[in-house]
RNA sequence: GGUGGAGUGGCCGAGAGGCGAGGCAGCGGCCUGCAAAGCCGUACACGCGGGUUCAAAUCCCGUCUCCACCUCCA
């Protein structure tokens, strides 16, 4: 079995093959920390998340780095924006922590490191020094500080986006201060009288900060090292942002990422989400939509690099697929308790699931898998084979942990650990019992007028051939 | 202007030459005191116009519409 993915620079599935075997390093562009994650940023990290538990699942070690950019231009601007008396790294931090609370709340795992832009400032100046001394890369000649990458001098500049630099639109950059050409890119801003002295480190060619893409090309020879097997980000960042990381890096010497893959976005009413049209819809209010498990199932449930177009109702339709699973998991459960296959049954994937997620994560597909499970299971059930029951089991587990969205482990089994628990257990049953006198002297009026009570409650009753169940709503 | 991507049934969303993924919603049935859950069955489809083929949602030609990137952006 071999993973195979999408290689957005040749544009083909191919054949995965790590550079150490058994090992995978993933570099991922993280979020610039300049204001709340919307649901973009949570599913673009959701991505890599299904990535990396799918290669640890093949029997990979991963090692996922994912930055944080910590200082640009937006962050700047709000520290010194009028009547705002934070600093530009508090900022920064609180918004930090905000994409943090995100990503937990999805059961995202942290990444192996995650690392910040302003930690790296000596490795970035160590590659505008190889670049400067290779000759694609010079300081401004007017003097402003400002060092760029000369785009000219690199032959294959483009190559990423299958663009040819002539055919670009001309920059309309709004400053083009010392560029010798529109399309080169600053890998050092030389410090300006208008920013923070917080915001300032010295360097050979002046005092001042980072570029954006010098950081990605510093941050991932750091920690994964000058060739690594995967760089990840969303559709977006393809251009400018990787198109002159991968310039900046190779021009060093670096082999860098030996595949790119791309994250598709998410649309509102079929336009991607901006600041200008105010149609973004942040981490926070969509948590506050449905459980975080249901949001986890919705991002996560579209192919990686299609578009996703938000809609109402797709958190609706997601809680009620995410039901049939937590339905078949706690029914099995109770039907094998204290028989022999009382347990999780063997963890493994059914191969259809695995050939699915191995063709590029194909997690569309491998829902369809998990969802024709359920039905042998429920199925089984019905037929009362526990032996087949016992054995789907075993294949909801692996499945549904795969893709992390398992509402029996961690970070979803919230219950038990509720104190009030034992005591609303023993109410409901006392009802049930009522119920259950009611029914059996057929007086039904008086036993739905019990379940009524308890519906109005939250409390949904289901009577089954072993007795009468009840969940919270 | 350049570079990519997309148009699939009531909705979402896969697939990519031939047994119509899967989910949600609908309809019929089984089960149930009635429900609920579950199971079984079932209708509805591939933007438009041509073409290739025994066979096309899938290939070719043309055409329309939409989106993204080329400017900070997951």
């Amino acid at each position: 079995m071999t993973v195979r993915l999408y290689d957005s620079r040749t544009r083909s599935v191919v054949d995965f093959v790590p550079l150490v075997p058994g090992e995978v390093g993933i570099y991922v562009c993280g979020p610039t920390v300049q204001s709340s994650p919307h649901i973009g940023h949570l599913r673009s990290a959701l991505v890599y998340d299904l990535w990396r538990r799918w290669l640890n699942y093949r029997g990979y070690r991963v090692t996922l780095v994912r930055n944080v950019t910590d200082i640009d231009d937006k962050i700047l601007a709000s520290a010194v924006a009028e009547g705002n008396a934070e600093q530009w790294w508090a900022l920064a931090y609180r918004f930090e922590l905000e994409f943090t609370a995100g990503y937990a709340a999805l059961g995202i795992q942290a990444p192996t490191y995650e690392p910040r832009a302003t930690a790296s400032i000596g490795q970035m100046h160590e590659l505008i020094r190889r670049l400067i001394d290779a000759g694609h890369a010079y300081p401004a000649a007017d003097g402003s500080g400002d060092v760029y990458f000369d785009t000219a001098s690199w032959p294959t500049y483009g190559e990423l986006t299958r663009q040819k630099p002539e055919d670009m639109a001309p920059a309309a950059d709004a400053d083009p201060r010392g560029k010798r050409d529109p399309r080169d890119f600053a890998l050092w801003k030389g410090h300006k009288p208008d920013e923070p002295e917080s915001a300032n480190w010295p360097s050979p060619w002046g005092d001042g900060r980072p570029g954006w893409h010098l950081e990605c090309s510093a941050m991932s020879s750091r920690y994964l090292g000058a060739r690594f097997d995967i760089h990840g980000g969303g559709l977006d960042l393809r251009f400018p942002h990787h198109e002159n990381e991968l310039a900046q890096s190779t021009a060093a010497g670096d082999d860098f990422a030996n595949h790119w893959v791309h994250n598709g976005l998410v649309n509102i009413g079929g336009q991607k989400m901006s600041k200008s049209l105010g149609n973004s819809i942040y981490a926070a209010d969509f948590l506050g939509q449905a459980r975080p498990l249901v949001v986890r199932y919705y991002l996560g449930s579209a192919h990686y690099r299609s578009t996703i177009d938000y809609h109402d109702g797709a958190l609706v339709e997601a809680e009620a697929a995410l039901e049939r699973i937590e339905g078949f998991l706690s029914r099995v459960d109770r039907r094998l308790d204290g028989t022999p296959f009382a347990g999780s049954g063997v963890p493994v994937v059914p191969d259809a699931f695995a050939a699915a997620m191995d063709d590029d994560l194909a997690v569309p597909q491998a829902l369809a898998v998990l969802h024709e499970r359920l039905r042998e299971g429920n199925a089984a059930l019905d037929a009362d084979d526990i032996e087949t029951a016992a054995r789907v089991r075993g294949e909801v587990f692996a499945m549904t942990n795969v893709l992390g969205i398992n509402p029996l482990e961690e970070p979803w089994n919230t219950a038990s650990a509720d104190a009030a628990a034992p005591a609303l257990s023993r109410l409901v049953e006392r009802l049930i019992d009522d119920r259950e006198s009611a029914r059996a002297a057929k007086d039904f009026a008086a036993a739905d007028r019990i379940r009524d009570e308890l519906t109005g409650a939250g409390i949904q009753l289901e009577d089954t051939p072993n007795g009468t169940q009840w969940s919270l709503a």
